[in-house]
DNA sequence: AGCACGCCGACT
DNA sequence: GTCGGCGTGCTC
């Protein structure tokens, strides 16, 4: 034996420090066995570190270290015999690391949860079996759908089950209310059949109770639930049975994508077009890209799901990367509502109720239908204002106004959280303040004044705070005694509301004129994902956008041709002005109390950003949107190259120079690749 | 991020 | 005379 040759544990620590630890084995291992003691990387390792421990995970093993010798520390205990990670979602993890340049340790932190890296708990509660290759000893059984397939149901079921065993992305193009959901299960079906598992992901799983409600009575068991409100226990039992094998079909929020499945072989991403799939902050990961890369390395089949695909699926479905099926009909009776567009400038509106919608909404009602109004919008009014003196009630904290909360009796900013009370008189000159704009709670303070028979609901954040709020609102539209649900994006995701006839879109122009490049393909997706919420049964659809600029060619072209058009169009213009798919950006964004200071930092990443020699484009230092929020001033640079490989070769070069960069006291930044907002 | 150490204001 | 404010500095 080789005394000469050290083992060096390399460990993975949740701590923002962009790299690995080394330690000692410890003590007893190393001394009974030098160099045989390896353990097997993806162990996790209880280490000292500085004056408190940790449970970590390994990720390497070395011969030697670059650390000090007389720095190094042994390792206290290693916990486990085998990887507490499958090996495609090991390599995942790593690899997620270093593509969205972030600290791994806190990317394997977010894969693993807390119950299981808590130094204190029961040694017992905290033990991590090896995966099982084996299937459970009960197996599931799939109970028969009383669902008759349609012809092209069938042949997309078909299409996904022949290819099970291989890795094939699918995109899934389906209107909404064309089955989507009966597809998945079927899909799921056929890879439980095999032995193996499914990953499911959605976007939010608070939204979806009704998914999950029809998976549990499709399937006889074995279905673990994964997202955020679960508590540390409920966590760590739903990934330890998804870890087992023993759960069979895997439903989660995004980071259920970094979840160990030893038998996977199906992953769904429902909805992959929905931005909540990219983590805004921290570990910035997209979970439908990383999703992609999984079925790859697990050699599975994905589906991509959507109405409204993100503009990025649909060039990978026309380079053929993906395979295109299509859904374009709803089943039985249900036909595709129609859209019509209502010229704000020409017709009278009773705060901010065109005539025509009011007339619609009459209508509608008298035929025993029920409607929706959407405005993307809380609160009674997005501003208070003087009508004297042209003063606006504004955040303190934040360049913005505050949102008029009338019932709570508030000022509220949207950006920062913070509260005020509404304030009796101009603070200025003592005149009368007047509410400007509409939010949703005035909407349904008018349509209570036009409509005084017809019960109302509100679905927005302030309506569905709290448990079950969400689902005592949903359950009065569906039990028919609310006739007009008034809402705001929350409506647009998922729910089935088979009486609603009507549709009306308040406000189709934000995102119209916005900077950022993806607001049209945004408000594309949005239109079209209310809309498909009338007419789902045997009722016609109808739809009202109202809006300013009628003749706008993106809305032209989306009531025209539908989204499928609207997309064509603006992948167009994405060619044409180099964004992606065309490019690729990756955004550091920065913030600090003192504004002077924070653009000097990036003046300096940006000059150092240009040494490093990669043709790859710096633009800024630019001034957030909202420049301070909460009492921090925000900026960014935006970085565009032509390809992936050159942007991650210039990022290799020039993080661990930014990282080097003295900022302002108190300065925050980060990097963000493949941004979805880049304001 | 934690959690230390380290120097200057209002209390028993 | 102490308790404690949050400014730098380190963690293998």
């Amino acid at each position: 034996v080789d005394k000469g040759i050290a083992l060096i544990l390399r460990v993975a620590l949740d701590t923002p420090l962009r790299r690995a630890f080394d330690y000692l084995p410890p003590a007893g291992d190393s001394a009974a066995e030098p160099t045989l003691a390896a353990p097997p990387l993806g162990v996790r390792v209880r280490v000292p570190f500085g004056r408190r421990q940790m449970i970590g995970v390994l990720i390497g093993i070395a011969g030697e270290s670059e650390v000090p010798a007389a720095k190094l520390k042994a390792a206290h205990e290693i916990l486990d015999a085998a990887s507490v990670f499958d090996p495609v979602t090991f390599e995942l993890l790593l690899w997620a690391a270093d593509y969205y340049h972030h600290p791994v340790g806190e990317v394997i932190a977010a894969a693993l949860p807390v119950a299981l890296r808590m130094v204190r708990a029961r040694a017992a509660a905290n033990r991590v079996s090896a995966g099982q290759a084996a299937p459970t000893a009960a197996p599931i059984e799939c109970r028969p759908s009383e669902v008759i397939l349609t012809s092209e149901q069938a042949q997309v079921v078909e299409a996904i089950g022949a290819s099970l065993g291989g890795y094939r992305a699918h995109l899934l193009h389906g209107v909404t209310g064309s089955g989507k959901t009966e597809v998945y299960l079927r899909a799921i079906a056929a890879a439980v059949a095999r032995g193996d598992q499914a990953l499911v992901l959605v976007p939010e799983i608070a939204l979806t109770p009704q998914l999950v409600e029809r998976f549990r009575r499709r399937f006889s068991g074995g279905i673990a639930v994964l997202h955020s409100a679960l508590s540390g226990t409920e966590r760590r039992d739903a990934w330890r049975a998804a870890q087992s094998g023993l759960a069979v079909i895997v439903i989660g929020t995004r980071s259920a994508v970094l979840c160990s499945l030893p038998r996977l072989g199906l992953i769904v991403v429902d909805e992959e077009h929905d931005a909540s799939y990219k983590q805004q902050e921290g570990f910035r990961y997209s979970a439908r890209d990383l999703a992609v890369l999984r079925a790859q390395r697990a050699r599975v089949p994905i589906v991509l799901g959507s109405a409204t695909p993100s503009l990025e699926t649909l060039e990978n479905a026309a380079q053929a990367r993906y395979a295109t099926l299509k859904l374009p009909q709803r089943p039985g009776t249900a036909r595709a509502p129609r859209l019509h567009l209502v010229d704000l400038r020409k017709h009278a509106s009773d705060q901010g109720l065109s005539q025509p919608a009011i007339q619609a909404i009459g209508r509608h009602l008298a035929d025993g239908g029920q409607v929706i109004v959407f405005l993307n919008r809380r609160g009674y009014a997005p501003a208070l204002f003087c009508n004297q003196c042209g003063w606006a009630a504004s955040c303190a904290h934040c360049d913005a106004r505050m949102t008029l909360h009338r019932r709570a009796g508030q000022l509220r900013c949207h950006h920062c959280g913070a509260a005020a009370p509404v304030p009796a008189t101009c603070s200025n000159c003592r005149h009368d303040l007047n509410p400007l704009g509409q939010g949703t709670e005035r909407v349904e303070e008018t349509l209570a004044r036009l409509f005084p028979s017809a019960p109302r609901a509100r679905l927005d954040r302030d309506t569905a705070a709290g448990r079950g709020a969400l689902e005592a609102v949903l359950q009065r539209v569906h039990r028919g005694e609310a006739r007009i649900l008034i809402g705001t994006q929350m409506l647009t995701k998922g729910h089935d509301f088979p009486d609603v006839s009507l549709v009306v879109i308040l406000d189709a122009d934000q995102g119209l004129f916005a900077s950022d490049f993806r607001a049209t393909e945004r408000l594309a997706q949005t239109i079209t994902q209310v809309a498909g919420r009338a007419g789902r049964a045997s009722r016609p659809g109808e739809v009202l956008i109202q809006t300013e600029f009628p003749e706008h060619p993106l809305l032209v072209r989306l009531i025209r041709d539908g989204y499928e058009g609207f997309a064509a169009s603006a992948l167009a213009e994405r060619r044409h002005a180099e964004w992606p798919p065309y490019s690729r950006l990756a955004m550091l964004r920065a913030e600090a109390r003192d504004s002077l200071a924070l653009d000097g930092f990036l003046a300096g990443a940006a000059d150092r950003g240009r040494g490093v020699g990669e043709s790859v484009k710096i633009l800024g230092p630019a001034t957030a949107l909202m420049a301070r929020r909460a009492d921090h001033f925000r900026a960014h640079l935006l970085i565009e190259a032509a390809s992936r490989a050159v942007l991650q070769r210039f990022l290799a070069r020039w993080i661990p120079v930014v990282e080097t960069l003295a900022g302002p006291p108190g300065l925050r930044w980060s990097i963000d690749v493949d941004p979805l907002e880049v304001d």
